[in-house]
DNA sequence: GTTAGCACTCTCCCCTGTCGAGTGCTAATT
DNA sequence: AATTAGCACTCGACAGGGGAGAGTGCTAAC
């Protein structure tokens, strides 16, 4: 069977239709509704043809039909008008990024909320990489007698830290010229070049304070993992309720869990190398729990580098259009900003 | 009409079957599971007595009585058996916070983590207040030629920082300088004693770099801002929907918006100034949108200065014995934990 | 003061019938 | 050969009715 010009109108309208009702679409609406200048008769024939495919279901016998995974990734693909933004939504992405804050998880806190506002869906945003990202400073801070703090600050801006105990011998001269010691060793270094061994050395011939120097490395290496799932940021979580599909209690709650797992986000996402906007529909993705689900992710770079990735989770029957459109968009304007910021 | 103590006993009685049921207790149900030595027809007349005197409501004519909030209140104040936690317990918990994190932040969130798993509810838990902490260190870190990060290091080991603009004909021996003119003025004091005049004094004799002593400024009054939202951690926000009270949609919804709003969590929380566990049972609280909730709310220190809430929200049908008994010794270890860490 | 007994009330659940939307098939039309 | 009108059929949604069950309040007896 052959997919003619028409068939493909059909599955559009069908698909456009189902996508803002939520119902199973019947072919006399379709008849009435988008003038195809025939019956639904002949669109009832259609309709067979094009579940044959296996482009549309039916939930049961005399019901209409929805999209399958196939029907929509045919839409995302070759059907779809994409409508870029409004001038007004444009402006109101611009606006807010024009008032700079001066952190840069604001930012990506922000760049969630916006994205689940625009959208209507769950936003999940991953914070920079650290693995190309410049160390800038490190630095031991003395807090008490037995505490100190190792900080961190990469050139994005970021700051890691970990308390470390300091023994009873050390003072803060002691610790300043660790610090000292550190920042030759790894300033301006990226963090995949930082090697242990230099300090390892250095610890090998400082007998005395071997147990400080455990923790110092210990606290160095948690700090600089690059895999953080603290760098997971949500925006919407609640919008998922907004759609019938998930008023069952039941599966909110499946969707919620999946959401507090931070790690199983990062790992789902951080894949996504590709720049540009790339979709997954409901059975597409590898991972059972969100086959119900659709994906669409844009990354977001500086000065040209990939450092990070933008998502919103919805239901498959998605506006797939106005998701690609804000992806897109956003991940441009978030791009621009964070390259403007921080690089010269 | 007297409260004697067959009353208390049936009220005590009817209050532990809702809480453990969540359905509407019959008399018979107290005259058969709870042996009382009399019929259900005394236990009717009694109940009718106890609901006229506000302490049981009746959803409709031929329904069981569940217990109004005053009925909650007496039984939180003099009804309950308050029963310790288990042993195992008690060493689940000690065991969590034996392994000692050196990151103030992830000893909140586990604490979050812990309260709503041991519990079953929604955790809530406010980072430490910023005003009894003082100020270990300052600094300006250059991170790029028109950036730098300004740090500010407590001792309870939280970090804060902001990216401030730098202008061209600055360099980084003089904002070395800065820091340490910062530091002169503002190490070991209080983040209530910093007192921007000093400040402002320099600047006005440095008229050469009046936009870079602005921003930084700027920087620092955010930097130190006392109320910040971002002190708010959740944990277990799903747990609500395991209680069939909220297995309506919008109330769920309702509850998850609230949640999302971590300044109102935060204003709600921030007045629990008094040591040890108070509870607040539905219209007790002065907020609409938390009426239909109980909280109970703990407090931890360091060095026997209150720093900080914990929290959890649950249905008006709270297991409150457990609820109290879990929130005493989490208050008590997590401030036991702090002291030991940060103090000497 | 307590209790057995009874009439009454109200919810829940199941069953039933009806309605409407939608289908698939067939035969007639173009 | 494609299209369409017509029709029988299917299925879910919904409303109404009736019985079961849980619980109450009241009264009269203990």
């Amino acid at each position: 069977m052959e997919l003619d010009k028409r068939k493909l109108r059909i599955l559009q309208a069908i698909i456009d239709d189902y996508i803002a009702s939520a119902e199973p679409v019947g072919s006399r609406t379709i008849a009435k509704k988008y003038d195809m200048g025939i019956s639904s008769a002949t669109i009832r024939n259609e309709m067979a043809d094009l579940e044959e495919m296996g482009y549309l279901e039916q939930p049961h016998t005399s019901a209409g039909r929805i999209p399958s995974d196939k029907g929509y990734r045919l839409y995302v693909d070759r059907l779809m008008k994409v409508k870029g933004l409004s001038i007004a939504e444009a402006k109101y992405i611009k606006d807010i990024y024009a008032k700079k804050t001066n952190q840069l998880e604001q930012v990506i806190l922000q760049t969630s909320k916006l994205l689940s506002s625009l959208t209507n869906y769950t936003a999940v945003v991953l914070g920079p990489k650290m693995d190309r990202v410049l160390i800038k400073h490190i630095q031991l801070v003395p807090i008490d007698k037995r505490c100190a703090l190792l900080i961190l600050i990469t050139n994005t801006g970021i700051t890691k830290d970990a308390v470390i105990s300091v023994p009873e011998g050390i003072d803060e001269d002691y610790l300043y010229r660790i610090s000292n010691m550190l920042n030759h060793l790894f300033k301006d270094k990226s963090i995949e070049d930082i090697k242990l061994e230099p300090l390892l050395k250095i610890q090998r011939d400082m007998v005395q304070n071997r147990q400080f120097f455990n923790s110092l490395i210990d606290a160095l290496t948690t700090s600089i993992d690059v895999s953080d799932p603290s760098e997971v940021y949500l925006g919407g979580a609640t919008n998922i309720l907004n759609y019938p599909e998930y008023h069952d209690i039941i599966k909110a709650k499946e969707f919620f869990d999946l959401l507090e797992q931070k790690e199983f986000l990062y790992k789902l996402l951080i894949r996504s190398e590709s720049s540009g906007v790339s979709v997954t529909i409901g059975q597409e993705n590898q991972y059972k729990e969100l086959q119900e689900f659709s994906i669409v992710t844009a990354t977001y770079n500086m000065g040209g580098k990939t450092i990070g990735t933008l998502s919103i989770i919805g239901p498959t029957r998605m506006e797939y259009s106005k998701a690609i459109s804000v992806m897109d968009f956003m991940g441009k304007t978030l791009s621009n900003y964070l390259t403007q910021l921080f690089m010269d």
